[in-house]
DNA sequence: TATGAATGAGTCTTCATTCAT
DNA sequence: AATGAATGAAGACTCATTCAT
């Protein structure tokens, strides 16, 4: 292992760590940590297996780099490039949006979730990331809650189970591997369900 | 070259091959499929190397084998050994009972849930076996709600989200990684939900 | 290794390790000796894997019994169940007979001339067997002929030649990969070759 | 950087690639192809196991490489890098030139020569490289021989027949096995043998 | 800086041989 | 005598990482 792993200061050195981070990140969460070598990952970057190693000091904190740049990308996409505007009197229309925008940011990240997802167990950094992310994110929503005007009452908990009601149902939609259901009329339930959740939260 | 894979027929073989099964799945399910070399399961199943080619045709298909006994106490655990009794009058019993019978055994399977979870994607066979088993316990639960005089108003999708809250749920107490969270409160919330969910739906 | 190979004294048993000589040659022989395991063998032969070892130090053992049992049907199939009575006045009837008969034996051993052959370089023992073999069977064509009436005049490079003619055009007719050739125009151009050969050591 | 830099990379990468052919060819030739490991191949060499499988698919493509680079020199010595000058009046020393010549490549080749042609029947490719070499030799010498003055008559198959007489006297003569024979008898025997199987060919 | 050739430890799998029954 | 389950050493091949250029 090298002891000095370069961090490029310089306009190429950067951009070139992160084709190796880009490339190195989409072929993990494609075919998964242990099916991607550092031979793909340097074509893939169009660069020498050599140099991946001036940058990283090993496939493993490609990983890491690569989840700290793109993971919110794959687990949070609701809250990512998305200026929420709550407008309460139509809750409706704001839970279609953030269902729909992270249904277009899961369907980018394909099989990323899972494979990183497996990845929380075996590894502590990776876990560190999520729990630290996903704590933030909630919070997060929950300030934006708050300031329009939503009670803090069991907000962080009810906050929780939104997310995982939306994370599960874009799952399934994205996946869609069950014919027999019926993806509007679920969605519409996760919408009642989720208004039911806060409805005597909302101030007036 | 011989391609005899022995199908045992003896007490004894039988139990050595079973035994292999839960050392190989359970070390997979702990460490990952490829941290997992088969050296390590023959020594965990106290055989040697050789004999688990005997009983299986190569470390995959002690994967695929592990999941088809024990993959239901993973991701099934809800409905394993669980006689729903339905008592509509005191639903709240009910789904906590199921919650803690799911806790109880997604504790026992630990990591596996996620790491099998991963291979779904890159691997057909894991693929077909959680879809199929998906639908069947779905399918199993909505009849045992609609033989207890539930309607079939959405059940389907109904009991898609509700197994999906209580998953969510789940997962949450297990790892137990947000301390600001109580999750008493989550519980109480996600029943609620859960209730609120299927409160059209109960004859009476 | 067993220090008690057993020498079978009893039928049944001598029956036994005749039948595991006889199908570990064959597969041998079909096959390659690397090829060929021991389970193979013992499936062939209807018995168990470990019985083998009973009867054969090693692998290798079955390889040296079956040669020296079978192996002169392979290389010197021409003297073998063959009254060669020579009709001086009928060369060629005499060396059609040969040819006829060696090609008929070639062809059943099939593969194995060269199966084995390979194996002298390698290994002393069928290196011992064979050169062994191919004088004694060189010294009695020389007998036969000289009790004919032949004179010795370099009769035993005379007979080595015609062997080495014979075994040559035998193998061009068995394996017949030469579509461009002749194989009547062939034995015939062999058989009056060989005829020169000896032409001035018959008698008259 | 300049392409003229690179080059000097590529002719090592040549050479290398051919070390290992040669390396392994010999071992296999020597040793057999199941004898010889990737291990001591690469240790032949001079290099690690891992580059042997940069160069190559697998030890089979080394065994098929080495055939193609070396094969010649086994099965057809006789003709390699050597300018026949076909002197008609003195055959004699052409056939001993040819013979000498054969000799001396056989013997380097060593035991390859049946190592290689079991193989033949075992694996399509190692036959395909034989008989299409077979060939190409016997019609070059037919070439060599009408372009000399020979007359057409039965050509291929006496060429065969030549060949066949070479190639077993050449054979006995290396190994030496039979202390009872007298190999200048027998060369000249054989060359006798040759020029009468032409002698009616020979334009005048 | 950059290259990509080179390394060698590690992995899965096979199979001759032994051993408990 | 016989079975066939069990052993474990050995081999082909991969790949993260290093190094000569």
């Amino acid at each position: 292992m090298l002891d000095t792993i370069r961090e490029p200061k310089q306009k190429r050195a950067i951009e070139k760590k992160e084709k190796i981070t880009k490339a190195g990140f989409d072929l993990i969460c494609k075919n998964g940590y242990y099916n991607t070598n550092t031979a793909e990952i340097a074509k893939a970057a169009g660069v020498s297996t050599g140099i991946v190693y001036q940058y990283f000091k090993d496939k493993y904190d490609i990983l890491i780099e690569g989840l700290e740049k793109y993971g919110d990308d794959i687990f949070f996409p609701m809250i990512k490039d998305n200026n929420i505007e709550i407008d309460i009197n139509d809750l409706n229309t704001l839970l279609n949006n953030m269902i729909n925008n992270y249904i277009k940011n899961h369907k980018i990240s394909n099989v990323a979730h899972e494979e990183i997802m497996s990845m929380i167990h075996s590894d502590k950094k990776v876990a560190e990331y999520y729990y630290k992310r996903e704590l933030e994110m909630t919070n997060s929503i929950k300030d934006i809650l708050i300031s329009n005007g939503f009670k803090d009452n069991n907000l962080s908990e009810k906050v929780h189970i939104m997310l995982g009601l939306i994370d599960n149902l874009c799952h399934e939609v994205i996946y869609h591997k069950h014919d027999h259901m019926n993806y509007d009329i679920m969605t519409n339930l996760v919408i009642d369900n989720i208004k039911e959740l806060f409805k005597d939260d909302i101030n007036n």
